[in-house]
DNA sequence: GTCACCTCTCTACAGGACGTAGTACTACCC
DNA sequence: GGGTAGTACTACGTCCTGTAGAGAGGTGAC
């Protein structure tokens, strides 16, 4: 996989937090902060969709695109990744448990158990 | 934190590996697979110590580099970049957790577990 | 002392990714 | 049939990275 640009990154946070697929004008129309040009926009859909991060759907003479994966898939596929960097995986992830605060060391043991149980 | 570029990041192992602080001259004949010209060799050990990667010592005329964190903590430290992307850290960390295969998971439960008993 | 050599710093350049956008073509509505 | 919306293609500046040369300054050999 590949990291993502700052626009990029923008635009897909507009698609993780919409469930319906969106078209480029709706993208758009979404990120008010910025100026862009809607070809602009166009552009940065299609550069996402080339590199897996969208799907996209015909609409009339429109695509509508939407994210090929949840944002949970590529943040916990992003840290395997990492994790996949290291020689001694072990080790990385003792380091990686003891920082994880508090609350999160709580989800984590959590989501450890129900795994044994299944 | 920024990632590696791929040339970095063999040279990054190689002084991970080794124990060391290495100058400029060894770890170019570390890298024996690439022909790599002795300045190019010098060239990235410097950005990687701008960059903060390496630190370097004097020891004569030359440089001596070493690692500034260790590569368990530049991993951790890349999963938790991933982990700050998402809105919910929970549902992403619960993913994260159901990816892990058996033992890495033994091991995650194993270091929550300690942690715990602190 | 001078020459060869080592290492450093500075500068450079090509290729790729990304932000940004213009242009030209097509299809649809009224 | 002209405005409008949407597409595909092309382009350009910038930054990062891989790669390396040129020039400066010290060091040891002779």
């Amino acid at each position: 996989m590949k990291g993502l640009g700052e626009l990029e990154r923008s635009i897909m946070d507009i698609l993780w937090a919409e469930n319906a697929p969106l078209t480029a004008r709706e993208v758009g129309r979404l990120i008010e902060d910025r100026d862009l040009a809607p070809t602009t926009v166009m552009t940065v859909l299609d550069r996402l969709s080339r590199k897996g991060f969208l799907t996209r759907t015909r609409d009339g003479r429109a695509w509508r695109y939407q994210p090929a994966a949840s944002r949970d898939a590529y943040v916990a596929e992003l840290m395997l990744e990492a994790l996949d960097m290291t020689g001694d995986r072990d080790a990385a992830l003792t380091r990686f448990a003891r920082a994880v605060s508090g609350t999160e060391a709580e989800i984590l043991r959590k989501a450890l158990t129900e795994l044994g149980e299944e």
